[in-house]
DNA sequence: CAACGTTCTGTAAGCGCTTACAAGGAGGTG
DNA sequence: CACCTCCTTGTAAGCGCTTACAGAACGTTG
């Protein structure tokens, strides 16, 4: 009947593998999608078809018919470090277990993905997770009149709904740590607060507690998060005499890298200076002294991500309680504490 | 003209942005692909009507239309370590540069992607890369007549395009070393061959130098690829009172948790044993000593990947060579030798 | 045996977009 | 002024799939 004649020597459809089977194209889509009752005889016919037909259906067709893509997109900066892994692995778990795809695009080195893509990004999905920072406010909105959209780690944006790994507090013990179990008075803070809303927030904990002791806040070091901004952190500190006897750094690799660099300068850690880091990476636990960090539930903050969007996307809005997820300060050597066992347990 | 009355009160569509704009859909089409010629009058119309609808496209439609899903898919198993990150990096920018969207897919834990999940993602993409070993071979195969399908680092199958970091020569190379520049008599490989076949291919280069120099290859200590793994054949080499004078093994998570156990022991490393590993993560740099190990072209490789797929997909396909990309051997000190500068350099 | 209830299956109307083709308009030329 | 060409625009036919609705087939039951 359907005069569907494959114009291009293209696949198999709906309709070949219908008339391979002789039934109609509703009976093949009942037996492929498990809707609907299909007698057991016809059922087989229908499979046979597929198989000799190597029938491998289209899914933008589905999408179109039913108005959803069944895919989630997500939006990161450049996958370094063990951060953007673990949310990404978190995120597209819980996807998956939606028999969701997901669909990524990375902003290009450092900067902000462009408009255009972000626009064309939406255009596949259903809904939209974004790493703070990395799509510039006025293309989220537009987005979020649209689709379900949510913003990671980001800074509160009115209009977007916001969901995050706890900053401020861990920032604030971290600080009140070296302060008061290793009478730390002239710490400085390594990271440029209008980098991202995160390091923002671990500078705001830094500068909360040094406040409330009356400690003058020094200008913090600006820089990226990398571990070429810790060596230059590192010189500059040495340049200027090392005018702190502790460093709380934006993230492990910048503190990695700055104690590096200082001890080559003959400056010891946590003799001379206390350094902490953030993330704890795999390298946090294997270097000499380990470095005292913070460790976040990231790839658990993943999942609720693409839950919550799934959520948005149905339309099933269940509670939304628990948005920032609480983190966990893990004490090493680099600090000035006694160095805990052998980093033989089991990782992440 | 068109009756397309949205049953949902969802968003516009080109149709509504067409009656707004006075136009027809075509001409609406027409200029936001920037195809064929609109009159600078009627393209102005349009795009206000886009603004003021705050029109989104929905990609399925188009994806139907021209009969392609603008899409890759990108098939990997967990993403420890920065080998995946790099590679997925250099994909998603190759890809970006074509204008397709990345469609990712993990296999669960250690496993395979199961055939279900594998099928809904070709479904919705052009072409696919798949790490090698993480789908099995006959869903490879089946996918492979349907659409563009390369293996990434994967055994050579035949049928299927195969891309890949050299392996064999390197680990000879890193064998030869061992044995010739530092006198080790009785190496081990830590990594089981049949786990993935990159790993086959660093045995192969290791039991080939063996071979040659007359040395009876032990049997490799078969564990998989994660910290935990290097505990554990750390304690077995314990167990059976050092076997061994040198290590090569199969990545560096292993390596570095195996001579972290070692140390524990106080077995030394070098001087007792001679260790390298595989990848040259960041740790690879900062523990002491430094780990010798192989940098392999990670993120070209992505990139390569993504490339020639997509000539694939556009029928476009140039020259197929340079199938398999040179690696390098990183000498540090955990193989004897004098441990060279600081890791100051810049990272990657 | 007729009436009725279940299953199973087919018909057809979309889903929102692209694009071949045709038609309308505006100049230009002899 | 008739005719031709080029530029813009509209018409309409799909792309491959889902699904509401209706009809067919097949027992069951009174």
């Amino acid at each position: 009947m359907a005069t569907h004649a494959a114009r291009t020597p293209a696949g198999a459809t709906i309709y070949s593998v219908a008339d391979a089977a002789g039934v109609s194209i509703a009976t093949v889509s009942r037996v492929i999608q498990g809707t609907g009752a299909v007698s057991e005889r016809t059922r087989t016919k229908v499979l046979d078809a597929i198989e000799r037909l190597d029938y491998m259906p289209t899914a933008a067709a589905r999408s179109l018919a039913v108005r959803q893509h069944e895919a989630l997109g997500l939006v990161l900066p450049e996958l370094s470090g063990p951060y953007f892994s673990e949310l990404l692995m978190g995120f597209e778990e819980a996807a998956a277990e939606h028999r969701l795809s997901v669909v990524l695009s990375l902003a290009e080195h450092g900067g902000t993905l462009d408009a255009d893509r972000f626009a064309r990004l939406a255009a596949t999905v259903d809904g939209i997770a974004v790493l703070g920072g990395v799509v510039d406010d006025g293309a989220l909105r537009r987005i979020a009149r649209q689709k379900p959209l949510l913003v990671v780690a980001g800074a509160e944006t009115p209009g977007v709904d916001r969901l995050a790994a706890e900053n401020t507090t861990s920032s604030a013990a971290l600080t009140a740590h070296l302060l008061d179990a290793h009478g730390r008075t002239r710490p400085v803070f390594v990271g440029d607060p209008d980098i991202a809303p995160d390091v923002r927030q671990r500078f705001e904990g830094f500068r909360g507690v040094l406040q409330e002791r009356g400690i003058a806040v020094p200008d913090p070091l600006r820089g990226g998060l990398r571990e070429a901004d810790g060596v230059r952190a590192a010189e500059r500190l040495l340049a200027d005499g090392m005018p702190a006897d502790a460093v709380v750094c934006a993230n492990d690799e910048i503190a990695l890298a700055l104690t590096t660099r200082l001890a080559g300068a003959g400056v010891g850690v946590p003799a001379d200076v206390a350094v902490t880091g953030w993330d704890d990476v795999m390298a946090a636990r294997y270097v000499r002294p380990g470095l005292t960090t913070v460790r976040q539930p990231v790839r658990e903050l993943g999942g609720l991500v693409a839950r919550r969007l799934h959520e948005r996307v149905t339309g099933a809005t269940g509670p939304q309680d628990e948005s920032v997820l609480a983190t966990r300060v893990v004490i090493r050597g680099s600090c000035g504490c006694p160095e805990p066992g052998h980093p033989d347990q089991r990782a992440t």
